[in-house]
DNA sequence: AAATATATCCCTGAAAATAGGGATTTTATT
DNA sequence: AATAAAATCCCTATTTTCAGGGATATATTT
């Protein structure tokens, strides 16, 4: 019986490695290696999708990242098993992933013995998780806890922002059409919401967020 | 001839295919792998460098990363060739490894074809860039006379971190005991130098430059 | 229907930051 | 020794932020 594999990663060096590590491990065969998830998806949409048996895929690549490639592939092809194998370990990433019931992580510095059990693991059916993916997933969980959790409505988050593009409340009111006062009290939520002392405080967290460009 | 090569990268799986690459060049052979440039170092310090052609390493490495590894090893040993493979792109590292005379550099997601290439060049004498680093390293060039250059002195590094920190002028005086006009100045200062309106455009540059811990 | 969350607006007073001028002393650099 | 750069300090006036109190209307959720 042979396995097929699926493998997308936006490094060749990192997916020429894989297949040779691949094979000394003849049960498996490569069906497709795809540089981002949106050739994998258009490659499934096309042929039977029945017929491969596990996806290996990076978290961070161009056009389509492993996490959306994940939670399609997952809700399109809920038996195909899915094994996460990045070089970053992020909590918040796994949890995403864990609810989108992906079946394995391992993270890009493991022996490659971790790796072919992981992928022996995950065609019997069971779950495998690296130990420092465990280890950041409780971490995480943790932290989570003791930050509660920050949530932003749409527009704390365009008032923030624009705060940390360097306009004064004034300039934010005029853009949004809005009171001056109305800036000032979400100034004031931003900043005992984060828990901060100031604009510094407050860029650090936008940034943080991802909201600006840069 | 047998060309024998050192390679540093924090990433097992990403040594491991390497390896497999170069199983197929049967001319080098692979001295040493490290996960870290002090390994290299290390290993150099104890054995005798002449007999290494080539070292091949990652940038970002715990313990000390690729940057350090080339100058100090360009120092010690400027025989040695070295060559970086790196799947971030970045014109300003670029532009340290070339002032540490640097024998090459290819990103990881170049093909392997390209990869062998690049060390058989390098270790003829010559030098082997790939086209996205050059391009890369002219982009930055430019970007960089755009950007005049910005530098900061120590001491303006020193309160600028502060700034960022979310301490107020007052504070920062006092840490640093200077008079709180000391500081105005600085904070003015470096407005001006960095362009920017307030906090906010500081507390970029600050995180930018790295200043901070976070 | 009641409770909660979101978005909006208002006021005061104090603290801090910013913009605009300076100046002096110490430490490199030529 | 002269020049330049860096580090320090001072002042005034204006603008902005921050902390502290509010209020009201509209959605959303329970």
């Amino acid at each position: 019986m042979k396995y097929n594999l699926i493998i997308a990663d936006d490094h060749k060096m990192f997916i020429d490695g894989l297949l040779s590590i691949l094979k000394d491990a003849p049960e498996f065969s490569v069906t497709l290696t795809a540089k981002n998830g949106a050739q994998v998806v258009k490659y499934l949409s096309i042929n039977s999708a029945d017929d491969i048996h596990l996806l290996i895929t990076d978290l961070t690549m161009p056009e389509m990242d492993g996490i959306e490639l994940n939670r399609i592939v997952k809700e399109k092809y809920p038996k195909l098993k899915t094994l996460v194998v990045s070089m970053h370990i992020d909590g918040g990433m796994i949890d995403k992933l864990i609810r989108n019931n992906v079946d394995g992580y391992v993270p890009k510095n493991a022996e490659k013995e971790e790796l072919v059990s992981a992928i022996r693991t995950i065609i019997k059916g069971e779950k495998y998780f690296s130990k420092e993916i465990k280890q950041a997933y409780t971490d995480a969980m943790f932290e989570e806890k003791k930050n509660k959790e920050i949530v932003l409505t749409s527009r704390e988050k365009e008032v923030l922002k624009l705060i940390a593009e360097e306009n004064t409340t004034q300039e934010i009111a005029d853009i949004l059409f809005l009171s001056k006062h109305t800036i000032e009290s979400y100034r004031k939520n931003l900043i005992s919401k984060l828990q901060v002392k100031n604009l510094a405080g407050l860029t650090k967290h936008a940034i943080k967020m991802g909201l600006l460009e840069n």
